[in-house]
DNA sequence: CGGCCTCTTGAACATTCTCAAATTCGGTGG
DNA sequence: CCACCGAATTTGAGAATGTTCAAGAGGCCG
């Protein structure tokens, strides 16, 4: 890491050292010790380990979101991190700036607003929380990469048939426009129109 | 509130201007101006404007946890905030201290773990979500004061009926004492005995 | 006492879970 | 390119958990 630092110093990379993930890569493991990272881009899962030492799901970070920070403080990560959709992460405070006041005031009111969009999709429905999510996944384009049906199954705390039979329902409805790739339609990645939720 | 803390500069009382609020008394409203406070003691309940205009339950906040601090930011709050027991405030950040990196890091983090307890509240069996509120909420001294049923129930997303029926089942396994006042029984005030969950 | 709110309880009902069995997807090696 | 494998997904049917609606009990306050 401190090699990695010296070559981006050297090559102007913007956002200076960052690390791209792939779908379902593990970025960190709760207990390890290491850095902490804001999200640039892309859905990270965290995950707590419970009593019984099974891991379960604990919150989302999206782009902006801080995630590992606790790691800066107590020397080891809380919760384990996992790339839900590809994404890259920038090391964290970012170098120069060290994290000032106004900065952190505002990703901690940020954390606080992710924290109760993450209730909500446990909550009413298990339509609308699917729906919600998918809202919460789409991007500005208006398409949107979901995560595995058991992946969303564990943020919604429903069970991944569940989630299957009411993905099946929104495609039904014309809410997920599957994209074909080559005549071949994933069960990923969808166009949605959310003007089709009238329908049901 | 001004009068108050003529009273207080006077009296010398630790976190110099706090404010105390009763069982169920508002705190701020989702959209106002105001102060971001810092929760000494009691729980608070923060609630969100759903689209459709009525509020939806979004996070709890303990002692040490800071609310409201995004009206610092946007010049408004959020959410809005009622006291779930009777619980005691103190303006943030605190007087002298401007708010240091490292004091807000750890808020931080502390709101991200508060996060998690809150998601976990929402998940799994019904029996075993109330318990877990139980336990956040019992004091070191293994007494606990209840929110109303409805509170709890839109906590855990469950329906006050359910909730009823499983604080009444807590009862009936000794796992809530109630606790009794002049030889009436409270229907919120119990002694805990975890113990007693063994026999679910 | 009367009104109002919270809490309790029952019974029918609905949604979601569970379990089991196909089917499809993605990747690997011939 | 095709056969094959494991993982992910789909689908059905019965079971279970939690909801809904309705009625009544208990406590608090004017």
């Amino acid at each position: 890491m401190r090699l990695l630092s010296l070559i981006e110093r050297n090559t102007l990379v913007p956002p200076r050292l960052s690390r791209a993930c792939a779908v379902g890569e593990g970025i960190y493991r709760s207990g390890n010790d290491g850095l902490a990272w804001r999200v640039s881009c892309g859905v990270v899962r965290l995950d707590a380990l419970s009593a019984s030492g099974d891991s379960q799901f604990a919150s989302l970070a999206m782009a902006g979101d801080i995630i590992g920070c606790e790691a800066l403080l107590f020397g080891g990560y809380t919760f384990s991190a996992t790339a839900l959709t590809q994404c890259e992460l920038a090391p964290w405070p970012e170098g120069d700036t060290a994290p000032a006041g106004e900065s952190l005031l505002q990703s901690l009111a940020v954390a606080q607003k992710r924290a109760a969009d993450v209730v909500a999709l446990r909550g009413g429905e298990a339509l609308a929380r699917v729906v919600n999510l998918v809202r919460l996944l789409t991007d500005a384009s208006g398409s949107v990469v979901l995560p595995t049906r058991q992946d969303i199954a564990d943020i919604t705390d429903l069970r991944f048939e569940t989630i299957s039979r009411i993905v099946k329902r929104l495609e039904r409805a014309a809410v997920l426009l599957p994209v074909k790739i080559c005549g071949v339609h994933a069960t990923r990645s969808f166009a949605v129109n959310l003007a089709g939720l009238s329908a049901l």
